[in-house]
DNA sequence: AAGAATACAGAACACTTTGTTTTGTATAAA
DNA sequence: TTTATACAAAACAAAGTGTTCTGTATTCTT
């Protein structure tokens, strides 16, 4: 990929991200983000066809790393004991959450927190489904499969809210536990 | 109030009921609500000053009505036995829905559901503080009361969403053993 | 290092939407 | 009937959108 583009595209990202952390996404024009990214309205549409195209294309980057680790190599990334368990996979994504870079704290944290929460919780499906209702996790409650894969990410997601927006006052573990709290009970 | 003003305040909600169910909120220009309610410029600025601000008006409209008799009558509406316990309250909400108009459903299950169910939400909050927080339901858990009260309301809506996102196939009756199928577990 | 390729800036463009103002008319309330 | 006011219609500046053009600067390639 050609540096300019790179930097370009950094320089969109960037401008973007602390639009979206400073006011509402249906409020932010196309001309203020190419404003503080200081390009030329040209680059803009040359690089992004819409601002939606763009929100979309900054979820995967913000999400994508986060998911696909936990995805790829769900354990043994961290040196504290866990169970092989699926489990700790929410651990895992809490602690990755908590050593992010600040965007995606921030972004979950601000007032468009429910468009990344939205994209948040379409990724963990597909890891629950995996993590889960693929070994067979999910058949052991008389409720049916598909209302427990929405329930379990509807409340992880929901559980990440409330942790951020009560500043992270928990730990990961605590909040796992909490989380836990509320899903254990239905699956035994 | 006066009837003309009654009159265009109804055309624009049902406008604004159409286009919502049709397209994406942010895409509905106000010209086209003016277009569709067949009113003048003028007028839409003389009665909401923003989109915005009809929204929280048709939301107020369509919510409130649910909310307000779930909170001040919660049993004794319907003819069928059902327990003295504030978990009716649930089963007594999802028959409230299914009877409404059909503009609330519609809107729930538009792409601008988020928006509703955010609504929705939001009061239901209160409605679980005082059906549950209150009576001290609440206190049986080792789990945080306000990490309670948000995962019960969260659940609650993410239910109706399944329930909704799926047709209605099941009866109201159904869904709320499911879904106290979630929490009894936690409460007790 | 030289050439070809291309990403970019800047300006101009037609177009849509917004929110306000003005003037006159029709309908409601007194 | 008289008074009040909700409304329509038109015009307005302002801002934003998405595209097209031309020339310049940077980069990749060989």
């Amino acid at each position: 990929m050609d540096r300019r583009q790179k930097k370009t595209r950094e320089a969109i990202f960037k401008a973007f991200t602390e639009l979206l952390a400073e006011k509402n996404y249906n409020q932010i024009a196309v001309q203020e983000i190419i404003d503080a990214a200081d390009i030329g309205r040209t680059t803009f549409y040359a690089h992004f066809e819409t601002k939606d195209y763009l929100l979309k294309a900054l979820c995967e980057k913000l999400f994508g790393h986060i998911i696909d680790t936990a995805m790829g190599s769900p354990h043994g990334h961290y040196h504290y004991s866990c169970k092989y368990s699926a489990d700790s996979v929410f651990l895992h994504l809490l602690k990755h959450l908590q050593e992010s870079d600040r965007n995606i704290l921030e972004l979950l944290s601000s007032q468009n927190n429910e468009i990344f929460l939205r994209y948040f919780k379409s990724n963990l499906k597909k890891l629950i489904i995996t993590q889960y209702a693929d070994k067979g996790l999910l058949n052991k409650s008389s409720l049916p499969e598909d209302f427990l894969i929405n329930h379990i990410a509807s409340s992880f997601v929901e559980t990440v809210y409330w942790w951020l927006s009560r500043k992270m006052k928990e730990t990961p573990e605590e909040i796992t536990e909490y989380f836990l709290g509320t899903i254990e009970p239905i699956l035994n």
